[in-house]
DNA sequence: GATCACACGTGATTC
DNA sequence: TGAATCACGTGTGAT
């Protein structure tokens, strides 16, 4: 096979002298390079090492990139750079997914928001749940407390009373409730258990 | 400037026949090819056309790849591995970020299970809260119930119990609650408004 | 043995 | 200008 190229219209350097100086065995390649012959100085490009150094930085970059893609199917410069394409594709995909599940899941979180647990004695965030002027707390013993209040009949209001009391830490020792039309009338004995 | 390559070994094509076939302007090139030129068939490498083809290829991902990364510092072939590798971490710290914070929320959510919603005379359901045994609903009206109850006293368990009731679509009428050592003793007349 | 992928050195081109 | 980038055609080891 070797005659095959004597009609070509140079002659390799390689075949004028065979002998490659630093990296003999990189990977399919015996070094085609120009040498200082002794006296004669054969041509040597401007941007020999130049060019050797820029393929040599982007070959280093390609082993980055392949070592950041989980699935490779073969070392190829070419899957390696297709292999990073369909990576890309499926890291955008997750985070998309994520993301929008998170949104979902905080558009459901706005709509049940945290209950409020309120002091007990305070007046004024009381009302923020409807209660209106008649709230009357009486101290009648070490820590109890004689609590009457009438609020606004409202689904889930008594409800949340009872959770913002009891989320307090207090213990109800005897509570009667009383619906009077469009109105609950509310009369309990607490015992506040402070932690 | 022509004049210093003169003392080159070998002679380049384009020089002998400097005619350009097919791409005439494609980036920098002008073509270096070879080519039947009438009678005398100059050398034509036996893979020219199919390293054409793999360069093409790989220039190609090379763009496809570009145009998923919406960072783009320069169209270099090196930068476009660059800026594809900060890219890629940039995702992947992205989707890290994002499903931790979903998996964080995942467990807030394990924590405060959604309130069970209970048939109030299905006594099977009930005992899950606690209630052991002691209810009694009676039938007392049209649409009325005279409920008895005892059950244990644990924290945020009667709150639950208002909780399931309240959920059900019913009005307390009255109710009295009594804590005994450790057990509640709850009376209420409750009209069920059924939807 | 034909094909593949690669590195090589080089001229052209752009900034 | 000079440095940097690119595509080219080719030789060569490996599959």
């Amino acid at each position: 096979m070797g005659h095959a190229y004597d009609d070509r219209l140079y002659v390799s350097l390689d075949e004028l002298l065979d002998f490659n100086g630093e990296n003999g065995s990189n990977r399919g390649r015996m070094g085609k390079k120009n040498y200082d012959n002794g006296e004669t100085t054969v041509f040597k490009s401007k941007n020999l090492e130049t060019e050797r150094r820029r393929r040599e930085k982007l070959s280093s970059r390609l082993l980055m990139l392949r070592s950041l893609v989980p699935i490779i199917t073969n070392m190829n410069k070419l899957t390696i750079v297709d292999d990073a394409i369909t990576y890309i594709k499926v890291l955008q995909d997750k985070v998309q997914n994520l993301s929008q599940e998170l949104y979902e899941i905080d558009a459901t979180l706005e709509e049940i928001p945290e209950p409020k647990i309120v002091e007990v004695d305070d007046a004024q965030e009381m009302k923020n749940w409807g209660i209106q002027e008649e709230v009357r707390v009486t101290q009648i013993g070490e820590n109890k407390l004689w609590v009457k209040m009438v609020i606004e009949k409202k689904r889930g209001r008594f409800r949340k009373l009872m959770e913002a009391m009891n989320g307090f830490g207090m213990e109800y020792i005897d509570t009667s409730v009383t619906s009077i039309k469009g109105a609950f009338l509310i009369t309990a004995c607490i015992r506040v258990t402070l932690t």
